[in-house]
DNA sequence: GAATCCTTCCCCCTAAATGGGGATTCCATC
DNA sequence: GATGGAATCCCCATTTAGGGGGAAGGATTC
């Protein structure tokens, strides 16, 4: 099934499948402002998604599809390659992404691999996909050199321990605990226990 | 340039890179343990790097490699399929991923498609990082129902301000602080400041 | 008009955290 | 064998946080 408001790259697309045995086109609409009702009625293996469409806007749709059928494979097929678009539509359920530029046999291609599991994208969009994850969690994470027991003892406090509570836990004495965490505190430039809670978490310190 | 300890897999590779006109093999090692400096020496264009090698495992090498060479892509080549494994390496800065089950003609293809930019994947692999995005952002959040007032005292709390310093920020009484986090604490099912804010990061509350 | 929730504020009291000192032992490094 | 860091513990003091109540005005909902 297809969804695409553009008339000529409608007709394209359902000519390009129409030829090929190994298709079959369910219906190619040129809005998707009922996509969930057509869907539900016609019950496709596969939906290609424009994101630019006149009534509903193709990223929305991919989002009521999804949650009504989530097992239904949705690729996006649109000009847009920016990083919002493709994240949003990736969230909201799409399992593919391809640009317009995409030559047809790659399409068909895709198509195929869908079918058998896979997640096809267009190469510059693999590869923002792809540094999302690096910006993750490589931000290099300013070492405060924390010592290894410095260390065990902001793990307890991220887990919501008190002073006593981490003594116990760490069979040391309550100064001891405070020891620590004074020195933590001036290591993280930080006053209180929450400061420090905060910052471990924001920077993944522990 | 090629890292795998598997000299079937070595030899095999190199065969079909040197047949091939638009390749130049600038070396296939068995071992990763220097790979910065054989890639400071040999300057290739694309490296792959399988992952379970006796001296250093490919991951970490991959890391070591990509921030000397921060724009050189590395894919990883590999029979592992798992989670951890695509992720770990992803993060370290690996560009694409493919399993030793591709075909000959597929992994070419890959190698161009890197040169132009592009994050080849193997089917599977490519479904699991889709589904990451998925299971990012909609994973929805427990809703603790905080009323606007109380959303604005958490806010406060997680940057580490005291009770004092939230009811001048707010520009209310102290204990209307006092009350609105006590309302807090019930909500989230929390004793203390530090749980409450260790709770609001890492379920991305606020 | 009663019930409910949000927002605001108050009191009493205890427990916990913080800041300022200082001390000891052990261990590695130079 | 001196220096320095890490880990352990101690005492002083004040501030802050937390648990237990209660109350009043306003908005919304039923």
């Amino acid at each position: 099934m297809l969804f695409d408001d553009n008339r000529h790259i409608r007709d394209s697309l359902s000519l390009m499948l129409v030829a090929d045995s190994r298709f079959k086109l369910c219906g190619a609409f040129e809005d998707a402002s009922n996509a969930v009702e057509l869907v539900s009625v016609l019950k496709p293996d596969v939906v290609l998604m424009d994101i630019d469409m006149p009534a509903k806007n193709g990223i929305e749709a991919v989002g009521e599809v999804h949650v009504a059928f989530h097992d239904l494979p949705i690729i996006m097929l649109t000009v847009f390659d920016d990083s919002d678009r493709v994240f949003q539509s990736l969230r909201k359920g799409a399992v593919g992404y391809l640009l317009k530029s995409t030559p047809p046999e790659k399409l068909i291609e895709a198509l195929m691999e869908v079918k058998d599991g896979g997640a096809p994208m267009s190469p510059s969009v693999a590869r923002k996909v792809m540094q999302h994850f690096q910006h993750d969690q490589l931000p290099e994470k300013a070492d405060y050199k924390l010592s290894p027991r410095e260390k065990d003892v902001l793990c307890l406090l991220v887990d919501g321990l008190s002073y006593k509570m981490i003594a116990d836990r760490l069979d040391i004495g309550y100064e001891t605990v405070r020891s620590h965490i004074k020195n933590i505190y001036v290591k993280l430039h930080v006053q209180t226990m929450t400061e420090a809670v905060a910052k471990t978490l924001k920077e993944g310190l522990v």
